[in-house]
DNA sequence: GATGAATGAGAATTCATTCAT
DNA sequence: GATGAATGAATTCTCATTCAT
């Protein structure tokens, strides 16, 4: 039984801290930043979390898999190529617009944790990719690298969120979901 | 201009900088390491520069500039909007590979130095957006957000080189140029 | 007398204090180390002792005084220093091979409690000293410092003791009880 | 060319590590305790250490191996085991009072340095075994353990330089090289 | 211009101890 | 008696920067 039993340290940490690597990139941002915005002592910090480094991963490894997961299981309820991107992309301004300090976390400030990921993990990447490399393959889209597409889909998607962070555009993605779903299909379908 | 014709230590330390500064980030960088790269002493640096913050922000600032106004040249040689955009996609392909750890160092490393720009300077950024906000106005492209537009474009050119930098598809962008100057026409003439 | 009989937690706690200090030194033992060894939790360990420190000086205290008590009681049943000497010596091995680790954390973990022993208290070295010094003036030995005497005593019986704890000979000294005890009067007999 | 030519910081730091190691213990010791009575910063410690550990285990490893040399050279300049053993007994009593500090951090505060030694190296130990091993094998001694002959050697050595060390009998172990070198042939002659 | 030892302000981490539950 | 989160002081180590030579 926790001494407070609802106040959810561990959560209050992780949130915390995935603002702040945001807001001032992960080496900027000290241990003695994320316990003073959770209000606890550093070394509170560390009944939580084994270290700095670990925090940053966890971080990271959770919602990068979850989210890879969330993609997936969008694209699998669509029968179509251009059903699976579209479901995919609204996907990723759904992810972004719930919280934009995770979406920016896991796709921008990865601070080498990208290396860390073992061989066979499924990533996002994977999960646009292969629905990608499908509809090459099935004739639903031109004959074209699928590497390539998978780059220009996810510019397509992750340089709007850029922006939308600098204070350049919306800064939620759902309003221009449909926007981004079609430059997306014409990025690929045009070569 | 270099100050002596043979050593140029300033440009080794210039270099040296950018490459580490891309491949561990900036705040991972120590002045040590860029000393022992150069072959210099800790000191000695500071002969050439005040701080490394000045170092850092010198290394963007000069090319980003530079970069900007070579974007700015290339459009205004070209009379149509589909003709600058081309033109300023190849422009970025062209800096790519000429030395990709500038061009990563300046697009994808710095944005901690962006806040630093003062307001009229001209960036890529407003290069790209100033062609693309004229091609709506002259009904050249289809009435849009001029923001969103740059975002996508960017997206179409940002996102393969840094796919490229994690060792996914070409590690150069000039094979693909033409590729990227028609997704990026079609993410704008595709509303 | 264990304060519940079948829990007897203290105990507990004392014999993986003792082992752990001296497997790994009593600085580098947490108390956390000591809590997971016995299984509760960090504060429960305050129940039982007021500090770490308090917990090591008892431990040592207790030990020292009762293995003094005993060499005195061991010299006390013979007559003449040999026997005197021969018991005690006997007492050592026989101390040793019951509780190695009490042994080695009382004889050699210990140095920083040594300054804390009330000056007249009797420890394990007095009670060597005082059988060689009362030899050496009834004549049953030659004159010679009792200081210097008790020391090679000690050297005879704790260095067999330090090897078998780094797995040199052998682990258990009863069996060369005997030859510690020719060795020990060689030593004291031969000036 | 150093700042101070002849300042040798590097070897004040080691006599006042290895003090303080002897004084107060090695855990005990804080690298600051160091660095202050050298009189530098914590900081500068580090541009002539890597790390407390390996200034430990320097300080440990070249005295031990340069000791056991030494303990070496002087067996080989003698013939018959009784005159080996003497030198070495001898040169154990001066290499203590050349130095205790460091004779007692090598032979009693090791803390746990022991277990890192190659197993190939030479080590004082070694080169006691080694001529009381030969001195059997000759004929020399009685038959016997090697081993347990080492430690009872040991012991008549060491544990009069631990007295001292306590302010029990003399502080210089030279004084009474005679009577060591006596009481260790009696140990190993007398089975 | 160059060197590299030295500084001093943190940074991450550890740990004995406390205390609300 | 027991728990384990929390504290706060210390500890090891890092690093941009300075400066005597």
């Amino acid at each position: 039984m926790p001494r407070h039993r609802f106040t959810d340290t561990r959560g209050r940490i992780e949130g915390a801290a995935v603002r702040l690597f945001v807001e001032k990139g992960v080496a900027e941002t000290t241990v003695r930043d994320i316990a003073q915005a959770v209000g606890i002592s550093e070394g509170a910090l560390y009944r939580h979390f084994v270290s700095k480094e670990q925090l940053v991963w966890l971080l990271f490894e959770r919602h990068y898999v979850e989210f890879a997961a969330r993609l997936t299981a969008l694209a699998q309820a669509e029968s179509s190529t251009r059903g699976k991107l579209a479901a995919m992309i609204r996907g990723f301004c759904l992810a972004h617009d719930e919280n934009p300090a995770i979406f920016r976390f896991m796709l921008f400030v990865q601070h080498g944790q990208l290396s860390r990921l073992s061989p066979g993990m499924s990533t996002p990447v994977e999960a646009v990719r292969t629905v990608l490399a499908h509809g090459i393959a099935a004739g639903e889209l031109p004959q074209q690298d699928a590497d390539l597409a998978t780059a220009l889909v996810f510019g397509v998607v992750l340089e709007p969120a850029q922006f939308a962070a600098y204070g350049r555009g919306t800064s939620e993605l759902q309003s221009v979901s449909e926007r981004l779903v079609a430059a997306a299909w014409a990025v690929v379908a045009t070569v």
